[in-house]
Order: structure tokens, then sequence, then C-alpha cells
DNA sequence: CCATAACGATTAGCAATTCTGATAGTTCCG
DNA sequence: CGGAACTATCAGAATTGCTAATCGTTATGG
């Protein structure tokens, strides 16, 4: 017994015997002729080497063998995994499921993911987001172009390879302690020459702040790094030095510190959602960032509302 | 997505071909061609709508899209519901494994059975024996006929669809209180003058015998009937009455009672196993037959080196 | 007891499928 | 820039799979 003797489509043609009990019928049932019914079982009794089916002549109906009885259950069994399988395609097909590993960094984890995962699990509750994050640009542009990541949100330059849309510009501003200094901008001039806190250089936004500041004062004195900016925010309250981060990165709800425009404004980073060029992406890929672009405009719209260069709000 | 566009075929190339890398490859491994294969994925592709494969071109392999994860996930799973499929049924067709509903009496199940079914364990273990007792053969022959027992044990004459090989011979005996009567044979008409412990008349066996007595005497006295044949014994021994009743029914192991033949003999009842012409047999119940023939031989050799019609062995 | 109806097997022929072999087109590598 | 390693595509051959018509068998009803 091979398994090619097994065709779905004479299994199927058994099990509708088995249950009409006439080779006519089960044609019928089918669209085929009766003839070909007959052909199909017979092939496939000719695969076993048994009957299948007892015919006892006449008008009566046919009856399983043993042989039969076994071979029925196996077919039902193989026609269900058949279906459930094709059922699985449709519903990853129509982007309802299926896994979607998406690359993320610090603050979009913070200011955008969640939003966009709260609108998947509405939109397309089977859909499993498998999520990475790393503020190293590179670590994600990798993940992607070994197929390890499906999306990815990045900020700044794109390798060849891979297609972005832009989903919010996020200025660089400085973060001092609340009243530290006086209303309005602060001049980029002032900051670096201060001591400055900051996030390490293998983030990717630290090293596009901190090459654009170094542009106007080749050394910096940065007196602290960390990953953490719930820490950069509490070095900064604590007197230790301001700190120039994009916008997202800043808790709007702190009172205890203060953000300032900078002046002249520094190049704003882009956020922006990516994926392999040459990948043919999953359905709920394009979900996701159709929903991603959405939550970011809501998250730009609420940041520009938002005052600045002023006494905190509430 | 239909169920009729996942050819197995085409499944397994497609396994195939994300396992090598290649469809040359894969092809090669396959037996096909690469023309083959290429197509063959080409009508995957077609059916589900989405490419499964992305071809970078040139020498470097090829790479699973998301939806092609997704289809070999499922391709696995189909295949290898497939080739278990084709398993169970060689193990069936090898007679190995499968349903066997056996039909029995209770002589047979006491004396022949138990021996049979161990036979079958050590024989083919994955067989599932599914007894059906009866002492009418009326029952036994029904449930043969309509399907529901595919071999069974059987005494006496065999309907027309049926077929039966004889496994041994049972003769009648007289079953009396021990020490009740002078070592040698009983005269059949001492004993149908006496009150008489049997079965009841629903006992195929006890119609044989029973009808075998009342050509000797129509007028027969019975005082007690059970389908218990221990209840017999205990009858027979408290001293109520002789039964008449095939050697197999009798506990060897019991002396406080002892088994005269019979003078003249009754005829004896013929033991066999019989299944249905007309229905194909499932292979394991060729094997059984063949165990029970030669469970049978044993236990009317043992029965032959009995002694009766003398004291009662150890 | 024969006519009829219900059924599966068989056959011939046609149509669709499914291979093969050859070839063209693409990309990488030296 | 040429060769190597791929896949796609095409035409044609082989095979498969279906239909329609017909035959043989068995039960049923007059």
């Amino acid at each position: 017994m091979d398994v090619s003797a097994l065709d779905p489509r004479h299994l199927a043609s058994l099990i509708a015997v088995a249950e009409t009990g006439t080779f006519g019928r089960a044609a019928a049932e089918l669209g085929y002729s009766q003839s070909a019914v007959s052909q199909q079982i017979a092939v496939l009794e000719q695969a076993l080497g048994a009957s299948v089916f007892d015919r006892p002549g006449g008008p009566r109906p046919v009856e399983l063998t043993p042989m039969g009885e076994i071979v029925l259950t196996q077919a039902r069994r193989v026609l269900a995994v058949l279906a459930d399988a094709a059922a699985e395609i449709t519903r990853f097909e129509g982007g309802e499921t299926g896994p979607l590993a998406v690359g993320t960094f610090q603050s979009a984890s913070t200011a955008i993911l969640p939003g966009v995962v709260a609108a998947m699990r509405d939109a397309a509750p089977g859909v499993q987001i498998e999520l990475q994050e790393s503020d190293d640009d590179a670590d994600l542009f990798a993940a992607l172009c070994d197929g390890t990541l499906d999306v990815s949100f990045v900020v700044g330059e794109i390798p060849e390879s891979l297609t972005a849309v832009p989903l919010m510009s996020d200025p660089f501003v400085a973060v001092a302690p609340a009243g530290s200094y006086p209303t309005g901008p602060i001049a980029v001039n002032d900051v670096v020459s201060g001591p400055l806190i900051g996030q390490p250089l293998d983030s990717s936004c630290q090293r596009l702040g901190e090459s654009a500041l170094r542009a106007v004062a080749p050394d910096l004195h940065y007196v602290f790094r960390t990953a953490d900016n719930g820490a950069v925010a509490a070095m900064v309250r604590a007197g230790m030095g301001v700190a120039v981060l994009p916008l997202l990165c800043v808790d709007p709800d702190d009172n205890t510190i203060e953000v300032h425009t900078l002046q002249p404004e520094l190049p704003a980073r882009s956020v922006q959602i990516a994926w392999r060029t040459d990948r043919t992406q999953p359905p709920s890929a394009q979900r996701f960032v159709e929903l991603s672009a959405t939550v970011a405009a809501g998250v730009a719209a609420a940041m520009g509302q938002r005052s600045f260069d002023a006494a905190p709000a509430s």
C-alpha cells in the first residue's frame, strides 16, 4: 500500500458510495457519471489489493467490506484534515490568522504599538503577533532581510532591499528639569555646552540626534547613558544634565521635567514601517501597516496639541 | 480555496522544494523533471491565488513566502495523515490490526475461546476482538448475516449463506453425582426415565441433545433448566437428577460429579466456526479461524485422554 | 413465469491532465 | 563579460479520467 494510491477524490467517492448505498446516487451527489465512480472504486480496490464493497448484485445496495470500513474511517480522517487545511489557508489569505513577526524599538513600543496591537486584536483576532525589540535599526534590518521579521518599525535611512512608508515625524527636543529654563525654545548652543544625558550609542535614534548635535559642537559631554527612557528622565530631573531626545521618548505625563523645542531645530527623525521589497508579505501585514498608519497619525495629532516651551500642562 | 486544489502530489512537491531549496533538486528527489515541479507549483499557486515561493532568480535558492510557510505546515499535516492512513490499511491487510467481531456460545467461551484469544494476542496484538455470546445459534446466524459479526462459533446446521469449518466433535454425555452409577456407560433408557437437569430450550445444544433423547423417549421429565453450566452441575451433585450435556459443558476438574458415555451414543454435536460466504472477511479473521482450529484440536485431544465411565481422575 | 426496474461492470472514444525535453530568460560570480 | 545555476515556458507525447452506451445480474410485481 502506497500513499499515492490514496487519491482524495477516490476517497470522497468511497464515502459517498458508503453513505448513499449505490454507485449511481453517489455519482449524482458528486457530479460524476455512474461509470466514473465505478472506475474510481475499481482503481482504489486494485491499489489496495482488496475489495471495499461487496456487491450483492441486482437492485440491492452495496455493502462495505471490513476493509472498506477501515478505509472509510481513514478516508474521513484524510478529508477532514484536508478540509481543515483549506480552511486554515483561506483564513490566512484573508489576513485573519497566522503568525506576524513585528520588529519595533523602545519608543514605538511605548507610544504606537499598544494601539496597533489592540486594533489588530479587534480586526483580526487570529493573528499571532510576535514582537522583537531592538533600538538599533541594523538589527531590525537584518531580521527583515533574513525573513525573521515580516514588518518592522524603523527610523532613518532604509536599505536598498526594503520598502518603507513613513508613519510620523518625531522631532528632537531638549528635556530639562521643570522650571530650569525660561519659557520658549532653547538654543542648541546652550545645550551642547553643558552636561548631557542620553541613550547608548547602539541606539539608532541616539546616533541620529547625536550626529546632528555634533555638527554644531564636535565635543559633547555625555555624563550618563541609559537605554531606559525613564532613567534618562530621572537623571534630568536630578539635575545631572539636559537630554536631547525624540519627543516620543519623553513621557508626556511627567510634570517634573519640561520639554523645549530646539533653536535651530534638528532634522526630525522619521518613524517608518518597513518590509522586504522582494518578499511576499502575509496578508495580515498589510492590515498591520494600515492600522499602524492610523494609530501613528493619532499619536502625531496628540503630540501636536501638547504645549511645549511653556509651563507644564495639567 | 477549495480542497480539490490541494493535490497531495503538489503538496509533496512543495515540501521537497522547501527542503532542498531548488526546484531541480526537488524534482530529482521525487523522480520528476524540473519542468514538472515548476508546473506543479504553478498550479498550486494559481489555485491559492498567491505565491508560495519567492524566486530570487539566478543560482540562489528559492524561499518560502509567509503563505508558503502556512501551506507547508498544512502540507506536512496532510501527508502525515495520508501516510498514517496507508500504514493503518497495510496493517489491517496483514491481519495485524482492526476490529474483529466474534460470536460464541457458553461452552466455546469456556473451553476454546480463551486459548484462541491468547494466541491472537501473541500473533496479532493490534486486533481488537469484540465478543458477542448467545447460546442460540439463530442469534449468531442473524448477527453474521447482518454483518454485526465477522466470524462465529456455532453448532449444528449451517444456513445456506454461511460457510463453516468443523473444529471438533463434542459428544453428549450423562452427568451424574459421583459414585451414583457403576463404572461404565449408562443406557440412554435409564437416563430418560428419571428426572433430568438441562439448559433452557433457547439453547441450541440443548435442543440438539433433547431432540436426540426424545427420539428414544417422547416424554422427558426436566425438573430444572438453567443456562449456567455450574448450576446444572450443582443440581446434579445435589441429586436432583441426571444431565445430558455436550462434554464441553462439563467442568473436567469437578470431582463431585462423574461423566458417563451413553449407550447407545447420541449423535455428537459438531462445533464449527462460520462466516458469511458472500462477505469479504477481514484478514485477521482467517488467522482467527486457523488458530481456532489449532486450539480446538488441542481441546479435543485433551478430552480424548480423559477417562470417563470410571473413578474420577486426580 | 416472464417483464420490468434497479443496479454495477465494461468498453470505446474523447477530452483534459500531466509528464518530458528543449529552450529562453534571469541573476550571481569570477 | 562569459559561464554556471537557476526558473519559466512551450510544444508534443503519454497518460489519465470522464462520458455515453451497452451488457449481465438480481429482485419484484403482475
